[in-house]
DNA sequence: ACGTCGTACCGTACAACATACGGTAGAGGT
DNA sequence: ACCTCTACCGTATGTTGTACGGTACGACGT
């Protein structure tokens, strides 16, 4: 259950080359889309239910049938559609447009945390992922990088914004549940002799000493670390170049 | 169902303080866990059910919750069961003892691709969970950075391996499902003339274009890619810091 | 205006899931 | 020999995606 569908199926729906008409319930694939996001932004890809979206658009469970061949090509969709926000290209140079994407990717799990419990990889080429797909590659443009090597940066900036997005939307999702960081140590009370042991684990001991007294550094500014460390290291490449 | 247990509730099975004793069946905490990740391994996350495992275990399905809880508190036994193999502290300077962690996080990951179904952040502190987390951190000793800064370092490659496994684990299983590179491209092939349209996604479209010629990356070497700028990244603040 | 047909829409049914609940039988203590 | 505790399990419930077989309505030919 856990991989796209064939683009077959999906790239006729995201391009709407066959699109089915509506006869009295104003059903279409973008009033379905639409209310299956909004279900998954508001109580998580979970929620999302052929039944829950049916009965949002107040219409029977196996009318959505009709429109969407089932809930692979709905999840297809979903992706397709909330990546419309990447249309126009950031300003600046390399390194600004890199850092802006990197952002507005982070941004876009943080307001669809939905997106990291899909699949990461290779969507079909919707309309709306291929326009990102060109931004993202158009950012390195002008840089001297090889294509293979545009290729590799917007990956490694692509993977590190997904795993970090996804540990930060895990942690805000969790802080809303009351099971934020307070409860977790709270939790771990009993067991922090063990936890941190220091004839066991000497460095976490001891790190953890330290940054409780520095004060521990949030979610935003070790992901705006990690994206400095990533965009200096490219830079290096690209600074070889030339 | 997409989050951990509480940690009052795992940590005891963790540590094996409130282990049940087992009677006629053989049924212990280990031998459950086991057999979840066997299952996981040869089938995926979604194999696991408490049918799955009892049947495996020769037991009734309801005799796993006298010794588990529920299925989030076995999520939490395996992934600590599975990070067993970072008990040794890898030789070499800062920036060797970095990469190889990341290599074998990234090689558990297609390992047990399941590992990245799962929840990413704050697991609780089960023992090998701990050990991997103080393996870590050693890594960066001696390197003149400050704790916060040591944890963000920490999380910066974390977050890039996660994001990259998940990438590469995913394009995996496709290929073992008939779901591969080729036939992907297939599927797309009626849509092209709309996806590599060169006046709507230029960008994409001339690099492609140079891709075909150069021959692609595969996962493997983009990893490497990025690790190796990441690591600059981070070698440029250590840098600085002496 | 009327008959005919394609299909948008939907009610019911089923298999798979986690797990609540209430037993049962067998081991260990006295 | 008897009692008690609990490891083990059968059954039942609510939820899921979706297969299957209708039904009734919009459009079109005459």
């Amino acid at each position: 259950m856990n991989s796209w569908p064939d683009p077959g199926s999906a790239l006729p729906l995201l391009w709407r080359t066959a699109e089915r008409p509506s006869r009295g319930s104003g059903l279409t694939i973008g009033a379905i889309v639409e209310a299956a996001v909004l279900i998954a932004d508001a109580d998580g890809i979970g929620a999302v239910t052929m039944r829950s979206v049916a009965e949002r658009l107040g219409v029977g469970t196996m009318s959505l049938y009709t429109h969407v061949p089932g809930k692979r090509e709905l999840y297809a969709l979903m992706l397709d559609r909330v990546f419309a926000d990447a249309a126009e290209k950031p300003e600046g140079d390399w390194r600004e447009r890199c850092a802006a994407i990197a952002r507005q990717d982070r941004d876009r799990y943080l307001r669809h945390p939905w997106l990291l419990e899909l699949p990461a990889a290779r969507p079909a080429f919707g309309p709306n992922v291929t326009a990102k797909y060109d931004r993202d590659l158009a950012a390195l443009d002008g840089t001297g990088l090889t294509a293979a090597e545009m290729n590799a940066a917007v990956m490694s900036l692509t993977s590190f914004v997904y795993g970090a997005a996804r540990f930060q939307s895990q942690a805000r999702s969790d802080e809303r549940d009351g099971r934020g960081e307070r409860r977790f140590w709270q939790d771990h009370e009993p067991f922090m002799h063990l936890v941190l042991d220091p004839e066991r684990f000497p460095t976490a001991h001891r790190v953890a000493e330290e940054a409780r007294n520095e004060g521990d550094a949030d979610h935003d500014s070790s992901f705006e670390f990690g994206l400095e460390r990533l965009l200096v290291g490219i830079g290096d490449l690209i600074g070889r170049r030339a």
